[in-house]
DNA sequence: TAAGGTATTATCGTCATACCATTGAAACAT
DNA sequence: ATGTTTCAATGGTATGACGATAATACCTTA
């Protein structure tokens, strides 16, 4: 759990300011005060703010303190930022964006994976693929694999950014699949239809492997509407952390 | 120019760091070596460090130093990262990535916001618009126009995630425009394809706006790859920055 | 000689203190 | 009421010390 005084000063901070606990423009305790809070030293302090501000989460500057950025400045690429949103609360505005962003990027992807996969990407996706039928013939962590398979497919596109993304979109695609196995047989029935894209890859016909992958999103995005509908499930996933706010 | 220590110190080692001075994987001088090379004190060169350590360009620990990270742990959607890449040269492969994220995302941007753009979102892409007219006829600033026209585009569509990605498709953009620019009439012949794209938006048709902006994209990639295939103008876009690497 | 454990040491991690620089706001003069 | 000066809060920078860690060298032992 405990790692060391910098990261876990960063990590608190950060999941503060995502969740929200300090309204928008307005500055976070000053220094003093949150080494004494944290019990860690000034030195300590400092450098997990300047961690913030590479994140875009705060600025800084003499007399104004530390002041939290809108939201919209943010790095949401950043994997931190996106764990802590995590923690914070799956809220739906967030849930949408990343299902909007799955939609947009996985699709080409895929169409370009279908062009542009080496063999060796598709050995990757292949054992992930043999992974997820394991689980299902035999028991086992359905949910691993299918991540593996996702980002197997966004690597395999071989474009730095794409790959970038693949890391902001697990946190959905986790909560998604995890959603997904809830329902009765939802591996066995989502099985064939990965298997369907990883054909169409393997036979490098873009157009195909768009249409397959549609299915499987869009499957994906009835089940998390069905649940952010219901509002019952997994509480933490409509209700954002609502704790008292700072002066 | 000058702006503060910190700012300095990390633009300098992050420019460094990406322009490929020091091998992936080895350490860079250890801090009392920077402190002395870049005349700041120690506490300034820490905070830099933790500032690229948040940025994924660089791990560190006792005895090991601080070590380059490969480029696909790097958060390849900051915008100083994205910054420090260009002045370091946009080499083909990173344009060509950008040039693919920019396939991907921008149709389907435009269509969320021929679905959603509000009308203030409207506004401002029809002020970018009538800035880049007025540049064509009366002369003027057209680049400056053209991507705010983009990058009005991207923030209709209500979606944090591809917004920020527009921050990170700017350096892509201006120069791309300025290439575009540089042809015979480049702007005049572009400037009815931008029409042609805010209509459908403001007409709610997603379909037809995604037509539109693919032309405008196609359009944008033949001048790229006819500049990176001749390799003559703009010298630093072909041959990244190649200095001495670091013992 | 080879293997394994131990000591050394380079380097980052943390703490403490002092002083500087900037800037918003209060006090004051007009 | 308005412009100017002064002040003080807060982050910015510098310095020195010691702790923690892990790679390296060394030394013991079989």
């Amino acid at each position: 759990m405990i790692k060391n005084v910098h990261g876990n000063t960063v990590d608190h901070l950060g999941e503060a300011i995502v969740a929200g606990h300090y309204p928008v423009g307005s500055s976070i305790p000053p220094e003093p005060l949150l080494c004494s809070e944290l019990g860690v030293s000034r030195t300590v302090v400092r450098e997990a703010v300047k961690s913030l501000i590479a994140k875009g989460l705060v600025t800084t500057g003499p007399k104004v303190g530390t002041r939290v950025q809108p939201s919209d400045a943010w790095n949401w690429f950043d994997p931190d930022v996106i764990i802590w949103q995590s923690k914070a609360g799956l809220t739906p505005d967030f849930l949408r964006d990343l299902q909007d962003l799955r939609r947009v990027v996985e699709p080409a992807a895929v169409r370009l994976a279908a062009e542009r996969a080496t063999d060796q990407d598709i050995a990757d996706i292949e054992a992930a693929y043999e992974g997820m039928r394991h689980a299902v013939e035999e028991g086992g962590d359905y949910v691993t694999y299918d991540l593996r398979f996702h980002q197997g497919l966004l690597k395999a596109c071989r474009n730095r950014m794409l790959v970038q993304m693949s890391k902001a979109l697990s946190a959905l695609l986790r909560t998604s699949f995890e959603i997904s196995t809830t329902r009765k047989d939802g591996p066995r029935s989502s099985l064939p239809l990965h298997r369907a894209v990883l054909d169409a890859v393997i036979a490098k016909q873009p157009a195909r492997a768009e249409r397959a992958i549609l299915v499987l999103i869009d499957g994906a995005h009835e089940d998390i509407e069905q649940v952010l509908a219901t509002r019952k499930r997994l509480p933490q996933l409509n209700q954002p952390a609502r704790h008292l706010r700072a002066a």
